[in-house]
DNA sequence: TATGGTCTGGCAACCGATTGCCGGACCGAC
DNA sequence: GTCGGTCCGGCAATCGGTTGCCAGACCATA
């Protein structure tokens, strides 16, 4: 039996500090809140009474007549993709920093459920990070157009948009595999209607041939391990011998299908992933990967959408080399 | 520059509708939240012109007369340590199959940020669930107080708790490793003040002499790779032929520095960790584990929380046996 | 002393719902 | 025809803040 929601007393309010000290509900809220607006004593007896009272605004009430509900919205597809962790602390860290509150919610990858859901959250928040985004272009210009919307990890023309500078981080790794001695490359493509995969490739894909690498798509797959793990007969015979993976999650797959087959990684195989998740360095060998400032991402698109000044730098991506690259042929 | 807020129509209200009809805003939200209240034919014209207009209820407005928010506050320390992704997710899902919304935050390992947290919340919120919870249990009481509030991974006497059964797939795992004839077990623990850390220990204590195993306790320890990397030395010198991590992170990390210090997993030394958390796969060799039911734990304190019926059965915790363990000496 | 400006506090409307109470309309029964 | 009950809609208060407007107090200046 739950206990009896009984004996929960009700919070102090501007009116019961106004009683207290024989003023106006009004003259409370202003000494609280509007600096300068009442006199030094009354503003002191004011605040005086508010500790005495354990006094904490009620932001629901505040957000009636003013519109500002002090809480942002935070969709992405699937919350527990390792992608999202340091994007989601980021985001709740600058959040709580700015005394703002974040609701999280999940689309689980139906752009029906999103939509439903951003408009549910309308009037409760004062704005939105959108981050993978399944809804359609017009769909995200339509939420736009009722909250201020930052959209990360996806361009969307006429709307705020916060992508990382993908080029970097892949030309270096372009840089080694190609200095590595790799002649034959193949890019492991995401999803279809994902924005970022076809992004990575048409960088990859414009940038392979300078290094005197070809290059190959295969794909679309499921962004997962599964997905890693299915392609794994198409890679080989597509005579590459090193694999970009749109994701992490996809080049741990494909790894794991190489034990599996006996396919000799890195010596036969070289791989390389995207966005440095959680675990990726927790394999044998570990996957060098294409690590994005997801953390910083998060952050920003709060910042952003809270108008606080912006000072970051640009954000580029940085190669991170680990074991599962070497020249082709290495080894035993 | 970012868009100057400019053109965001306003959301249509229950008085909208009421002028639209000619009726009374009261007649709007009785067709619309009390059933049979009104007429049918006035509940129709209504509802089909709620429909028309877009309308969509204000959650905050109705919050203010009636208490009720349609939010829950979801509070843990540390929102991408990997152990509670499935318990975020099993949250979210049920807080949003119920209509409410849910709010993330994190107390950053200190409980006085937490507190904070709790208590900025409390006006925006239904019900609390509080996660591996850094505060001392009366100032849980407290805050139990003033909202409703589930425990998680923690037994605070006088609040509701939710607490997985670690005794069956911790006695799996002693039996398991008895079996493959280890003698000598050590238990390395996390930090001192992580109740679930304790319950562990006690629980492998109680339960090993019985099946012929000695075991010593290593740590207190960081619950992080690195606090399991740290312990290598004094595990090796313990003589334990098998080690029980307090959770996978630290689980990884040790296997981390038997592979630097070139001790054979599992043939040195078996590990067996706690929480298959993401990732805990990916390892060579793989970590045995036992398992959290963290998605249906998350699901639950959520149901609890918000009254649902509670039909779920005693949460059980699993032994996942992994290529990190084999008999003593077992390999090459 | 009259005038005008600034400082300070109160009054009351407002945000968008919910809900207790009232009363008119309508029904059937006696 | 009267009475009692049910059905259905409206009035107005309420939740807890915010804010435009007003007025009295006080000060300085002419």
């Amino acid at each position: 039996m739950a206990d009896a929601d009984g004996g929960r007393r009700s919070p102090t309010t501007i009116y019961d500090i106004a009683r207290e000290l024989g003023v106006s509900p009004s003259t409370v809220s202003r000494a609280l809140h509007k600096p300068g607006r009442t006199s030094a004593k009354t503003e002191a007896r004011i605040r005086a009474a508010a500790e005495a009272l354990g006094y904490r605004i009620n932001p629901l009430a505040r957000a009636l007549p003013t519109g500002r509900t002090g809480t942002l919205g935070l969709i992405l597809s699937d919350i527990t993709n390792p992608v999202w962790f340091e994007l989601i602390r980021g985001a709740e860290r600058v959040t709580a920093e700015h005394g703002r509150t974040l609701v999280l919610a999940e689309s689980q990858e139906s752009p029906d459920l999103e939509r439903r859901t951003a408009e549910r959250l309308v009037p409760s928040v004062d704005g939105f990070v959108l981050v993978a985004s399944r809804l359609p272009d017009a769909g995200i210009r339509a939420l736009a157009a009722s909250k201020p919307l930052v959209v990360v990890n996806r361009l969307v023309s006429g709307v705020d948009c916060l992508v990382p500078d993908v080029a970097p981080g892949l030309r270096a790794a372009l840089d080694h595999l190609a200095a590595a001695g790799h002649r034959a490359l193949a890019f492991l493509s995401g999803p279809a209607a994902s924005w970022m995969s076809r992004t990575r490739w048409e960088i990859a894909f414009e940038e392979a041939p300078a290094r005197g690498l070809s290059i190959v798509e295969i794909g679309p797959g499921a962004p997962t391990t599964a997905g890693g793990q299915a392609a794994l007969r198409r890679v080989l015979a597509s005579g590459a011998s090193a694999v970009l993976a749109y994701n992490d999650l996809m080049a741990i797959g494909l790894l794991r299908a190489c034990r599996d087959a006996g396919v000799a990684v890195p010596g036969r195989l070289s791989i390389v992933g995207f966005d440095d998740i959680f675990g990726s360095d927790f394999t044998s060998p570990p996957i060098a990967t294409i690590r994005s400032p997801l953390g910083a991402l998060g952050g920003d698109a709060v910042r952003r959408l809270i108008g606080a000044r912006d000072a970051s730098p640009p954000l580029a991506t940085e190669f991170v080399p680990r074991g599962s690259t070497a020249p082709p042929g290495y080894g035993p």
